[in-house]
DNA sequence: GACAAGTTGGCAAAGGTTTGCACAAATCCC
DNA sequence: GGGATTTGTGCAAACCTTTGCCAACTTGTC
């Protein structure tokens, strides 16, 4: 590894250039303040030198980075991937950097890393993020935030709105007979957790059908296999799982039972992110995250604004119904 | 969102302590050189000031960043969320930040991420890059680089190394009666695939035993359930796929044309990724990827030692087998 | 009691950029 | 053709920290 040469400063390029710093400084962070021909000029000497600004002075004295942050619960949540990826698309094309850090669920490293970012970032993506609303809040003092699937007043977000993707859900599973419904829930701390299981159980309320509400889990694969003895004891037909993960956990502890889906019991899943993997293909709703990811981008990068023109509502991206084969009528267990 | 004031500077807490700048500074930079009487009372101004030093100052004078950059081809693949979850865990222990970026398999992206990176952090992990082997030297002039799953000479690297474990399960597999194996490769660029085709290449001459090399793939889901019908016209009794994602595609598209696991054929995977998500559970090979990322990091943080001292040898992570249901005795179809 | 050695803390430069202000030259108006 | 305006460029301060060097003070020694 040979040694590192000093970097090319604005200096340098003035100096071979025959103009001061300032000129050459003006040349890229104020377009058409210098004469075209002195701006070629300076231009091509930078092209030559290879130069390129330091981004710690430049941030130095704007006080401001060209980084975000991106605060997740866990990283492996392919949810989550995607978001990041659409995040990063629209980032790079703002030559924005992206740093990411995964929480597992640890309501205090949310709070820390976000501190640690609030100096190198223009802001925070905090992705349903753990913390009291009022830590929140806290944070947000310190540095601009977009919430993901989670609401707090005055506080921008965007999030996953599934709630008519639900109804649907279950009104297909109603219509198609199933009057004994459970919902497996997600992570306690979660708030699309609760607004998933107050959707779920309003609308059964509404259609007049029973709904059980399943014992907490912390989301995980493993939390869906063992759920699958309390659901055939329950002796429900019909599962909405949080999510997939769940979903394919609850399909795979079914199998180990000697049960099958749909025939025994029909399981729908949220996020649409296992589509591939699990068989039988799961009946899910799109979780849109990749939309989701870029207005979140989108919203911070364009905070900087006159505080009070910048929309401060959330966005509610809709999810829509995925059907594929985890969902029958209830009386197809004979076959 | 309230106005953010000013951040506390050492000026603000010298003079709320009655000390210089400097000796506020040394309190934090250089331990022991202040006396502990001022150094307390300083500590306790800055506690209550609430005082975190400028990022961007110190780097701009110390000339380096408290960051670490990581560059990967595609982050939803589990093995990279796993390898990514590793470093942070290392980074967060030092107060580093991660900056994330996805290539999407795009060399071009990759320089220019690792240029971005130059500047903001103390150096890069570069995970499998498709770069030439030049390119990469290049960038290596730029920023401190530790390469992962992919060795160039001179540079240094972390990867897995599954040749013991990929010549042990074809040792099984030929134990079993398989005379006719294929191996499905990923990534054309990819220097893993490579060392996977040609150890189990090398291994199968060695044995005796007949080995097809299919057609290089994307290493997509959709690209294993395509190779199905191929791996039939071939009538291989056993497939090794470059890894777990190609090998549920590979399980998948042979249910579809009626043919099951491990009973038709047999499927060993790679990177222990999907153990919970596929039925039935696949042979594979553990890729290691929290260690590989924990000792990515580590080399990276331990660099700024004199350079002659630091060992420029790769390391390679040693990969296992993990014995599942998708191996079975050729005979066993008749079952 | 003088001198050396060690401790403690301050001054000021340096790092590379942005930007308010000033100045000079060119252009315009009547 | 002289004053007003516009245009193009430079000077220098500011952003906040680290750090080499120096000054002052304390302690120890003979």
């Amino acid at each position: 590894m040979t040694r590192r040469t000093r970097a090319t400063t604005l200096k340098d390029v003035a100096e071979a250039a025959g103009v001061s710093i300032s000129t050459v400084s003006r040349v890229f962070s104020t377009p058409g303040r210098i004469s075209p021909e002195t701006a070629d000029r300076v231009k091509e000497v930078a092209r030559r030198l290879r130069f390129s600004p330091n981004v710690m002075a430049r941030s130095l004295i704007t006080g401001t980075a060209p980084n975000v942050g991106l605060v997740v619960p866990d990283i492996s949540n392919p949810y989550m991937t995607t978001l990041l990826k659409a995040a990063q698309k629209v980032s790079r094309s703002h030559r924005i950097g992206v740093f990411v850090a995964d929480t597992d669920d640890d309501a205090d490293i949310e709070r820390h890393v976000c501190e640690q970012f609030a100096q190198q970032t223009r802001g925070v993506i905090l992705c349903a993020p753990r913390m009291t609303a009022s830590h929140i809040r806290e944070i947000a003092q310190l540095v601009p935030l977009v919430l993901v699937n989670r609401v707090v007043d005055g506080l921008l977000s965007v999030y996953t709105d599934s709630r008519a993707a639900l109804r649907e859900l279950m009104d297909e599973l109603v219509g198609l007979g199933h009057e004994r419904i459970a919902y497996l829930p997600g992570p306690a701390g979660s708030w699309s957790n609760k607004q998933r299981a107050r959707t779920v159980t309003e609308r059964a309320k509404t259609l007049g059908v029973e709904l059980i509400r399943l014992e907490p889990t912390a989301g995980l694969h493993a939390d869906g296999v063992d759920a699958a003895r309390t659901v055939l004891d329950f002796g429900v037909t019909a599962v909405m799982a949080f999510d997939d993960v769940l979903a394919a956990g609850l399909v795979e502890g079914l199998r180990r039972l000697g049960r099958s889906v749909p025939d025994d019991v029909s399981v729908t899943g949220h996020d649409d992110i296992l589509s591939e993997l699990v068989h039988p293909g799961l009946t899910t709703v799109t979780g849109q995250s990749s939309r989701v990811g870029q207005l979140a981008v989108a919203r911070l990068l364009e905070t900087p604004g006159p505080a009070e023109t910048t929309p401060t509502e959330s966005i509610g991206v809709k999810a829509t119904v995925v059907r594929r084969r985890s969902v029958a009528a209830p009386d197809s267990r004979s076959t």
